[in-house]
DNA sequence: ATATTTTAGTGAACAGTGTTTACTTTTTGA
DNA sequence: TCAAAAAGTAAACACTGTTCACTAAAATAT
C-alpha cells in the first residue's frame, strides 16, 4: 500500500480550495445555485474572482463537488439505517423516510443534485462508473433491501429488484422534490394542518413499501 | 350572459401578445429557460428587447404563463382518461400514466413547472385559489378516483382521498423529474434496454396504485 | 378636424452574471 | 542564487434581466 506523500505546497492548496468549498456550501445551504456567484464566493474568501478559477475550472466543477459531498451524506445515512438489526418492514420504511428527510434538511442540494443532472453528465445505471459513484452505491442499498424482502417473503417473488429499485427511488425522488421545491408540502395553511411534514414523510414510505408487499389486509 | 367586446386595439394587442408567447413556447420545448433570454425572443419577432416589458411585466411572469398552459394540457388529458369507461384498474392506472407521458413529451416544461414552483408564488393546496388553478383541478381528478376506488371497495376503507392523493402525485412526480431530468431514464446502455420508457411508466403505475389496493395475492 | 392623452416601440444604459487573457508577484526546486 | 512553475489579479468580453427617457403612432375627447 502506497503512501501519497503530499508536499506541503499541495497541502496549501488542498486547505485553499477547502475553504473554497466550504464557504461555497454555506452559501448554497441557504440560497441555493441563484445565489451563489463566483463574484461573491470571491469576495466571501478574500480572493479575486478570478482566483477561483486556479482550483475549479468552473462553477459547474465546483457545485458538482458540493453534490457528490452531499450524495455521500445521503449514502451514510441510508447505510447506517440498512445495517440495523431492527425487523425488516420497520426498517425498509425508515430507509425511504431518510433519504426523504435529508432532502428536506437541504432542499437546495437535493434539488441541485438532480436539476440540470450534473454538468459534467453524471453516469446513469448501465454505464460504467455508475456503481462507484456515491448515487450508484446508494441504489445498490436499496436494491439490495429489496431482494431481502423478496427473499425472506415479504415482497412478492416475481419482483426484480433492480426494476423495482427504479421505480422505488422515483416515488421517493419525487416527494423529495416536493418538499424541496414546495416549502409549505404537504401544504395545509399553517393554522389548518392536518399532519406534520415528518408524518407524511412516514406515510408515503409506507405507501410505497406497500406496493412490494406480497400481501395484507 | 354579457359578451366582452374587443376593440381592435384590444385584439391586436392580444395577438401580438399570443406571438410572443408562441415564439417563448418554440424555443423554451427545444431548450428550456435556460435558452429562453428575452433578447433572443425579441429578436425572433423582430421587436426590441424592451418592447417585450410592454406586454409581461417580467420574464418570470411569462415563462409562468406557458406553465400554466402546460398545466393546461395534462389536466385535459388526464381528464380524458379519467371519464372514460374502462374498468378502474386499468382506468386509474392509465391516469397516472398520462400524467408521467406528457412530462415525458415536454420534459422542460415539466421540470420547470415545479422547479421554483413558479416565481409569483403558485397557490398550494388549502390556499384560495388552488381549487381553480389547473394544477389543482388536476390533484381533484386524482383524489375524486381514489374515492371512487375506497368506495367500489378496490382500495383500502380507511384511505383518506386527499392525503393518498399527495402521496401519489408525489410518486408520479419523481418519475416525471426523472425522466425530465435524465434523458436516458430509466437508464440501460441503449444496446442493453430491459424495459422501453413507456413500459417502465406502466410499471411504476401499477406499483404506485398497487400501495393503495385492499387486497392483492 | 383638431388637440390631447394614452399606448407602442426604441436605444442606451445599469447592474449583474460566468469566464478569459495578459500581466505581476510569490513560491518552489535544482 | 536563479530559472521555472504556480498563485493571484485587474480588466475586459459576452452574456443576462430590467429600467429610463424618449419618439412615433394610434385612440379619445372636444
Amino acid at each position: 500500500m502506497t503512501v501519497t506523500v503530499s508536499s506541503p505546497a499541495e497541502r496549501r492548496r488542498n486547505k485553499i480550495r477547502a475553504r473554497i468549498l466550504s464557504a461555497a456550501e454555506r452559501v448554497f445551504a441557504r440560497e441555493g445555485a441563484e445565489g451563489l456567484s463566483i463574484r461573491r464566493l470571491a469576495e466571501n474568501i478574500d480572493y479575486s474572482p478570478a482566483a477561483i478559477y486556479k482550483y475549479f475550472k468552473s462553477k459547474d466543477e465546483l457545485v458538482d463537488e458540493l453534490k457528490e459531498t452531499f450524495f455521500e451524506l445521503i449514502l451514510e445515512n441510508v447505510n447506517r439505517i440498512a445495517d440495523t438489526s431492527t425487523p425488516f418492514a420497520e426498517r425498509s420504511r425508515d430507509c425511504v423516510a431518510t433519504y426523504v428527510q435529508i432532502a428536506t434538511d437541504k432542499p437546495y442540494h437535493y434539488a441541485a443534485a438532480f436539476a440540470g443532472e450534473s454538468a459534467t453528465q453524471a453516469p446513469v445505471d448501465g454505464e460504467p462508473g455508475f456503481a462507484q459513484s456515491k448515487k450508484g452505491q446508494a441504489f445498490m442499498v436499496l436494491s439490495g433491501m429489496i431482494s431481502e424482502g423478496v427473499e425472506i417473503g415479504a415482497f412478492r417473488a416475481d419482483i426484480d429488484p433492480t426494476l423495482a429499485a427504479k421505480s422505488i427511488w422515483a416515488s421517493m425522488h419525487g416527494l423529495a422534490m416536493m418538499i424541496a421545491h414546495i416549502p409549505t408540502y404537504p401544504a395545509f395553511k399553517a393554522d389548518q394542518a392536518i399532519m406534520t411534514r415528518n408524518d407524511f414523510i412516514l406515510y408515503h414510505a409506507d405507501q410505497v413499501i406497500r406496493g412490494l408487499e406480497a400481501h395484507h389486509g
